[in-house]
DNA sequence: AACGATTGCGCAAACGATTGCGCGACATAC
DNA sequence: GTATGTCGCGCAATCGTTTGCGCAATCGTT
C-alpha cells in the first residue's frame, strides 16, 4: 500500500534521483521525463514521507507551541492565530498544554526535543528557565511570548503589561473613582505582577492612597474572581472600582457583586483584561485591555521562523514589546452619575 | 551539538546495536555495560533521534487532530482532553484547525499522511468522505468524533443528539411552554439535524403543533444567535421558550432578547447545548445539555489507539453513542410563575 | 573539426535509528 | 571430552528520502 519513490521511479523508467528533482523542483528535468514522472506519481497515489525527507535535511517543518491551557479562551486563541498562520508558511504546529505543571512541560520539551521540531513557541508554566536551557543547547530556537525571561536563551514577544494596568486604572481615575481595588493573579507569572505595577502608579501619579487589603489575589478563573470579590465585599470601605487582571476573574467578579446584592457599573465598575470574546455577550459587558492577538501570533512565528532559517548567523536576542488598547463598555461609568 | 547513537556507543565502547537496546530494554544487557552505556549518553547530553526511529519502525507516536476551530470552546476543551490523555499514553498530538475550510482541511490530511501519523481523530468541515477515503487508502486509522459519517472508513463517536434535543424539548413543555422555538444551525451538520428531529419528535408526542417560523438557522456563533433571535422577536406570536443548539447562541439570544426589553427567563426561556464553561458565568445562568466531553476524548482516542495497536486485523468499524444530561439552571422557568 | 559549456540524468553515500542473524565464551549434561 | 544450551554482544541491512559528484550527449563557437 505504501508507495515509494522508487515505486515511481521504476513505474516512470527513471532514476529516484529524478523523482526527488521532479518534486522539489531543484533541478531542471525535460519536459516529457517530467510529465511521466508526474503521471507515474498519480497513478500510484505517491505521497512523499516526510520523516525521511526531515531526517535527510534535518528539519521537520514542525514547531512545538507550548501552554499552559488551549481551554483558556487568550491562549486558545494565540493558538489558533500561531496554527493559523503556520499553516500558511508551511510549518506544522504540534500542542502541548503544560496545565501548569513543571513536569510535565519539561516532559514535553524532551519530546519535541527528540521529534526534531524546528522551534517552539513557549509561553511558560513557571519560572525556571531549565527548559529553556536544555533547548538552546540543541540550538532550537525559541521564542517566548507573554512571559518575561532573560535574553540570554530566547526572543520575547509581549505585552506592556505594566503601562496598560497603569491606563486601565486611570480611566477608573478619570471615572472619578479613589477607592478602587485590585483583583490581581498568581505572584509567580510575569504579567501580573506588571499589571499591578501600573496600577500602582496610576494610584501614585493623582495620590490616592494605596491600601494594601484593596489587592487580592486570584487565580485567573472565573470562581477566582468570585471569591476575590467576596473578600473586597467584606471590607469596611468597600471599592467603588476594580481593575481586574484578567476578563474571566472579571465576570466572576461582577458575579460575587450580584449575589452580593449590588450592580455593575452602579455600584461598583469594573476593568477586566484580554477582549475575549466572552466580553461582548455578558451583561453588562466589559471594560477591558484588548490584547492584539493575532499580531502576538505573527509577530512571535515570524520571528521564530526567521530564527530557523537563519540558522548558523546566532542574531542577537530580541525583545518585542506590545501596546494593550483600552476598550470602553458598559462595565465601568462615571461616579457623578451616582450621585 | 547533535550526538548520535554513534557518539554514545563510541564513548561507552560498545556497538550502537547495544546502546539501541539499553534504550529501549529490548534485550539483556549486563549490567556493567548497561552503566557504561547510561552513563555516557548522560555525560553527551543524548537524545534519541526520534524521526530516525519513526522511519526505521514505520510509527511515528503522532496522531493528527483535525477540528474546525479551537478558539470555539466546545472543541477547544476536547483538544484540551485529547491532547492530555494522549500525553498520558505517549502520543504527540499535532493541532490542525481546518477553520471550516474544506480546502484547507484537505491539505492537512495531506500533510499528516505525509507526516506519517499514526492516527487521526476527526471533527470534519463539510460533509465529503473524500478525505476519509484517502486517509483510508493509506490504513490510517482515524476516528470521527461529533459527526455522522458512513462506518466505511473510520469508527464513530458522537452523542445521541436526537434524544438530547428532545430532553431539551420535553423540559420545556413540562415547564408549561408550548410556544416553543428553536435556533439551530447550519444544516449540513449533523448533529444541528439530530437535535432539530429530537425537538419536533418532543413536540409531536405531545401534540404540540411544529410551527415552520419557529424554527431559524444561526451560524454557531454569538452573534448569529442574537440576529436568529431578533427575528423570532419579530414573529406575530413570541414564543415563550427556545431551545438553542448550542451554548454561545443562547446567550447571543439572551441578548437579543435584553436588547427588546423583555428578558430570561420571565419572558422567555432557554435551553442551550454543550454546557461550556460560561454557562455558569453569565446572568442568568444558563440551562443547557451537557456533552461528556472528557469521556468524549478518552472513548475516541482509546478507540483510535486500539486500532493502531493492532494493526493488521481489519477491525469492524463501530459507533459509539454517548448521552447528553440535561441541566437545569436559571434561564428557563415554568409558565406558572408567570401568570 | 575540435573543444569547452551546457543540459539531462544516474550512482551511491549519507541522515540516525532498529533488528535479524550469527559468533564466541562459558556453563551444564552425559 | 564432546554435545547442547545460554548469555552477551556486534555486523550490516534497512526505513525513504536528499544531494555531491560525475558521465554522456548535445550545442555553440571558432
Amino acid at each position: 500500500m505504501k508507495t515509494t519513490m522508487n515505486d515511481v521511479a521504476k513505474a516512470a523508467g527513471v532514476s529516484i534521483t529524478t523523482v526527488s528533482h521532479v518534486i522539489n523542483k531543484t533541478r531542471n528535468v525535460e519536459e516529457t521525463t517530467r510529465n511521466n514522472v508526474l503521471r507515474a506519481m498519480n497513478e500510484l497515489g505517491y505521497s512523499p514521507n516526510i520523516l525521511a525527507r526531515s531526517l535527510r535535511k534535518g528539519e521537520t517543518n514542525t514547531i512545538g507551541m507550548i501552554v499552559p491551557d488551549v481551554s483558556n479562551l487568550f491562549f486558545a486563541d494565540i493558538c489558533r492565530h500561531i496554527e493559523n498562520y503556520g499553516f500558511e508558511m508551511d510549518y506544522s504546529v504540534i500542542l502541548c498544554n503544560s496545565d501548569n505543571d513543571t513536569v510535565k512541560q519539561s516532559s514535553y520539551v524532551d519530546t519535541l526535543i527528540s521529534k526534531q521540531v524546528d522551534g517552539v513557541i513557549f509561553i511558560s508554566a513557571g519560572e525556571s528557565s531549565e527548559d529553556l536551557k536544555r533547548l538552546a543547547k540543541r540550538k532550537i530556537p525559541v521564542v517566548v511570548v507573554d512571559r518575561e525571561i532573560a535574553l540570554e536563551y530566547a526572543d520575547v514577544v509581549m505585552l506592556d503589561n505594566e503601562t496598560a494596568g497603569y491606563e486601565a486604572t486611570q480611566h477608573l481615575i478619570k471615572l472619578g473613582h479613589t477607592k478602587i481595588a485590585c483583583i490581581s493573579g498568581p505572584s509567580d507569572i510575569t504579567p501580573s505582577n506588571a499589571r499591578v505595577e501600573g496600577y500602582r502608579r496610576a494610584l501614585n501619579e493623582e495620590s490616592i492612597e494605596f491600601r494594601e487589603n484593596y489587592i487580592t489575589a486570584g487565580d485567573f478563573q472565573f470562581q477566582g474572581g468570585e471569591d476575590a470579590m467576596t473578600k473586597l465585599l467584606n471590607l469596611d470601605e468597600i471599592p467603588t472600582a476594580i481593575f481586574v487582571l484578567n476578563d474571566m476573574m472579571a465576570i466572576g467578579a461582577i458575579t460575587g457583586i450580584r449575589k452580593a446584592g449590588l450592580s455593575v457599573p452602579e455600584d461598583i465598575s469594573i476593568v477586566g483584561f484580554d477582549n475575549i470574546q466572552m466580553t461582548k455577550a455578558v451583561t453588562p459587558t466589559l471594560t477591558t485591555i484588548a490584547q492584539p492577538i493575532e499580531e502576538f501570533a505573527k509577530i512571535s512565528l515570524n520571528q521564530l521562523i526567521n530564527k530557523i532559517k537563519s540558522k548558523n548567523t546566532a542574531p542577537q536576542n530580541e525583545r518585542i514589546i506590545l501596546k494593550g488598547k483600552l476598550i470602553c463598555r458598559e462595565s465601568t461609568q462615571s461616579m457623578e452619575k451616582d450621585s
